[in-house]
DNA sequence: TACGGATCATTGAAAAAGTCAACGATTGTT
DNA sequence: AACAATCGTTGACTTTTTCAATGATCCGTA
């Protein structure tokens, strides 16, 4: 196993003043919900990063793979073999790109709705136990400043 | 670095639904702010990890490498090797443990407290610029927040 | 006290992820 | 028409992650 089990940890160091340094705390989060996130996605062959892009394949939004690389902070080659895959398991299919035709258009199946829909069950799930520690109301805040952190 | 520069990045695809996952959100602030981080502590020879690493040994605790692997969510083995840098360059040293000789307490040395009373300014600025979007309060408070969701 | 199982740091190997340059096809500009 | 730029793709290369094994040490229990 990796980094961290399951088991509770005592946050001996938590109380340094590394403990609010936003880096490490992102860092860490993002590291624990992942774990717990492709964990539950497993049971749908998905990791987080390929459940983002049948997310978005599935968002009617038809991305294209430059898309796709810049909004999942992804290097366009690791794009190609996520939408490989995808493919290949018939979840997604490439599509010319209307206005570009050196572009390629994302669209997600039946298939691929239907299994994404499960795993978003899965994953709210997950969220929720990842964030338990929070109310609703903080945890509505929490995604809010996120994404003004990323988008103003 | 890789997957995107720095230029501002037209968020088309930020409307989708899931554009409020918090695994992206985390996942994208996170990488977004790695490349900052790592990009300011080039200039000290450090990168984020082993700048916790010098943070925690500047910090008093006193930590145990195992104590460092559970806090910054790693694998023990990544721990010893940017220890075993950390004690090349003469920053930190490894010390006996005191009540139990199987595990090694990092503490800093003079020189490390030097480079790290640099680095943490430099990074400090780094911080800034990435959640420029956000007022102070704001900002005080998604600290607040991450803090919370890990620890309670 | 001595045994057995657990934990610590460490090593090394294997797997996964990230980085980067080059290519053909296509686009837009001059 | 010519040129540089962009898109997806490939392949090579580096870095990071993951994991099992090891010797030393600790702890509980007989």
């Amino acid at each position: 196993m990796g980094p961290q089990s399951t088991e509770v940890e005592t946050p001996r160091l938590a109380a340094a003043k590394i403990g609010s340094d936003v880096g490490l705390l992102l860092a860490k989060l993002h590291a624990t919900g992942s774990l717990l996130n492709n964990k539950a996605l497993a049971d749908y062959g998905l990791r987080e990063r390929s459940f983002s892009v049948l997310t978005l394949a599935c968002s009617g939004l038809e991305p294209t793979q430059r898309e796709l690389a810049d909004f999942l902070s992804l290097d366009p080659s690791q794009v190609v073999s996520l939408v490989d895959d995808l493919e290949h398991r018939g979840l997604v299919k490439r599509a010319q790109g209307k206005q570009d035709r050196r572009a390629k258009i994302i669209v997600s199946t039946a298939e691929g709705r239907r299994i994404h829909n499960k795993a978003r069950a899965a994953l709210e799930v997950c969220e929720e136990t990842q964030l338990a520690a929070l109310t609703d109301e903080e945890n509505v805040q929490l995604r809010a400043l996120l994404k003004k952190a990323l988008w103003g």
